[in-house]
DNA sequence: AGTTGATTGTGTATTTTTGCACAATGGTTG
DNA sequence: CAACCATTGTGCAAAAATACACAATCAACT
């Protein structure tokens, strides 16, 4: 019979792919990973990995044992909380992704106020562009432009929210008026650096607006933003950064307006553990109470 | 972290009591068995056990662990069946747990049919009294009076079957007339070992026949058949042995009839080996389409 | 093409786990 | 009540698993 501690083993390298990085999440040397594997591949007598310059790679027997391994974690998960009453996740942090702009423009701003509700939860804010995976635990939520993907993830509806076109005031009495789209062509705009985005969902500028000047790229969205009030140009900003600013004024918002949506993902395993669920509700009351800031007006 | 490996340590004790019962199953030593037992302990910070004179008792906690590490352990031998492709029970070997008229008489008598058709397939037929355990793995599947009590186990109805008075012609002829329950006071019976009867389902013979005049006594069914059969007195039989014998007769079938049920039970997690599910079908068939065997004509 | 950095694999020392022999306990039976 | 049986617990040697140091490999970049 084969071990079953030797599926924790398992998966970690299923998520990973490499061996070293397996074996630093597992606190063992990577040579006790590379054992445990082939112990449990002689014991189940399949081949479970492929073993390719890029790494390792699950073979179908593998990616067939993954769901039931899985379903093992699910419950020893489970077991760990409701017996020994200890989370999963050690300390009392909460690593929330998020995109950069919601991150660092909303939830930023109001975790204070978490904090004050629960003082004994830290949170870590991941708002970066590159996409944080839950699956491989580099998150324990995250919040997205779409729905997951497949795994053991369970995701809601956040909120919809807005982007408009803002321009300086500085800027627009200094430039030719605008009072419709076609007057956008003698215009300098702010926008992402193309190659650097992950996240096709980021793309929307180019669709948005057709053949624009671009004088100023950043994969920052603060930066952009900082530019835009400085005057270089226009620039699509989210309505919940711009429309406080005095500053900044909405350029065309009849014909120009674009409307995502923020999901949060959630793994199942950590939905019910009280710290990451108070950041859930949290998260969801913020983000979904707001329309108006979200929206703009 | 604790290690999934102990919990298999655990269930097995929880389900022997014993360390050296345990350890017997596992194929290790009962120093083994223990040292797990205290590390898992340690790592979910709970005692799971009572150590009692009697043996290893579950607290309240291991109480609440047990059924969620079943629950990962019926995955961990799904897992093995589906991806190592052999079975849990090792060899090709069913052990099938019967009462032991049924078994003796019947089961007995169509194994080779069964072989015939699974060459493969070992059976092996534990007619006895005492009754077999499931969830302590002493048999695969199990005949009994009754629904199971609780536990991992599917069960479903196999048929009814009836028990009548019968007697030796012999004995009817040199005794006096029977021709009504009246004259049942001046006769000899032949009955069960009161004190050896594990299972209150087999007193039915108290209920049935008041004050009978008990001659012969013994807990093996086919002792009693034969000491009927040789004229010693009348005796509940079941139907199944008795109706194709010619030198026994039916006293007061009008009056006189025990009707009873016997239920399959199989563990959940045997359910889907090919196996086991194979003698299921077969025992399954074999006594639902019997009525007039199980119920007499 | 050479260098760098990250990765996997191999041999050896160290640590941990296990099995065995034996002691201790506690209940049962003649 | 003593002898017996089954059980659990302890010290120590054997076995197994692990970490470490180092070699080999391969992609990426200068």
């Amino acid at each position: 019979m084969y071990n079953w501690n030797d599926l924790r083993y398992f998966l970690e390298l299923s998520r990973q792919g490499k061996l070293l990085r397996a074996a630093a999440r597992l606190h063992v040397d990577h040579t006790t990973v590379s054992r445990r594997i082939t112990a449990l591949e002689k014991q189940l007598d399949v081949r479970l990995f492929d073993k390719s310059p890029y790494g390792y790679q699950l073979t179908d027997a593998g990616l067939r044992l993954l769901p039931l391994a899985e379903q093992i974690e699910t419950r020893s998960n489970q077991l760990y909380q409701d017996i020994a009453g200890k989370d999963a996740r050690l300390g009392g942090t909460v690593r929330v992704a998020t995109p950069e702009a919601l991150g660092s423009q909303v939830i930023a701003r109001h975790v204070a106020g978490f904090r004050s509700e629960h003082p004994d939860i830290e949170i870590e804010l991941v708002a970066e562009t590159r996409r944080m995976s839950l699956s491989k635990r580099e998150a324990d939520i995250a919040i997205s432009f779409s729905r997951p993907e497949s795994g053991r993830l369970i995701a809601w509806k956040l909120c919809d929210y807005r982007l408009r076109l803002y321009a300086a005031r500085d800027y627009l009495a200094t430039h030719p008026p605008i009072h419709g789209s076609e007057d956008l062509a003698g215009h300098d705009f702010v926008s992402y650096v193309d190659d650097l985005i992950e996240m096709p969902e980021l793309r929307f500028f180019d669709n948005t607006i057709k053949n624009a000047h671009v004088v100023f790229r950043s994969t920052n969205v603060s930066a952009q933003f900082n530019a835009i009030l400085d005057g270089i140009g226009l620039g699509l900003v989210h309505c919940f950064m711009a429309q406080d600013e005095p500053r900044l004024q909405v350029v065309l918002p009849q014909q120009i307006s674009v409307e995502r949506t923020y999901w949060l993902l959630v793994h199942e395993d950590l939905r019910h553990v009280a710290r990451v669920d108070a950041v859930c509700k949290f998260l969801t009351r913020l983000l979904g109470h707001n329309p108006s800031l979200m929206m703009g007006d």
